[in-house]
DNA sequence: CGTTGACACCCAGCAACGCTAGGTATAGGA
DNA sequence: TCCTATACCTAGCGTTGCTGGGTGTCAACG
């Protein structure tokens, strides 16, 4: 998956995790992974700098949690957090949308069965 | 919508518009805003530039048009450039999917009809 | 006991991308 | 004549995710 893919849409992807129950963000990595069937598999430095983004937003709330002998931030939704995932859902539904409407239409309606993968032209 | 929700997929979008017909940079603005119902509005600075940047990738080739008077550069898709929308094609879905199953999954189920439209918790 | 690997965090600097805000120029209608 | 729509262009900016480095703990293996 191109890297590029994913800007503007990070933030959504991590309030919905952590909306689920507050996390740290090792785990939220490995949640993004798995939820995904392991398509979401994001560098630590795409997910930490992101999270003090969102903390700095007003959208997260941290505490350091140290019950396993290992230091952990533990992140949770803040109110402003919750309403905020909100309106990222419907933006995220709206542009998907929107992409699939780009995509999916044709000028020339062309019967399915005739139809190549790509929309592009049938050689031979 | 947020416009960096944009971000690495303006190309796929550009190639399936010009895909369907050969056409100029203005009238590709105009397709995409007509064909998502128009929520896609981008401003010229945003696809002209993506335009010369496909040119020099190798998947649009152009060429001057002056029937109407006023000059216009038509663009039309490559061969790699139709190759190439095809591959955008399946990494948007396979994105797509990645996302929906992060933000539609969650870890304790809820019966739909107690479900709040962000999945949060239903106050009162 | 040293090393390896998983866990867990952090950050400076970079590259890519879309947008802003400006510019040029033609055609047609008020 | 002036305005609007059409039609193109680009320098510079801000945001964002990633690379590549760093710190430290813990468990398992040889």
């Amino acid at each position: 998956m191109r890297s590029e893919a994913l800007k503007g849409h990070l933030d959504v992807l991590i309030l919905a995790v952590v909306a689920d129950r507050p996390r740290h963000g090792y785990a939220i990595i490995e949640d993004l992974k798995q939820r995904s069937g392991g398509s979401l598999d994001l560098p630590e430095g795409t997910v930490y700098p992101a999270l003090h983004r969102l903390e700095a937003a007003g959208f997260l709330s941290s505490a350091w949690g140290t019950e396993t002998g290992r230091r952990r931030r533990v992140y949770e939704l803040t109110r402003r957090g919750r309403r905020e995932l909100g309106v990222r859902r419907s933006e995220w539904r709206a542009f998907s949308r929107a992409v699939e409407a780009v995509l999916g239409s044709r000028m020339t309606q062309v019967p399915s069965v005739l139809a190549t993968p790509d929309g592009g032209p049938r050689r031979a």
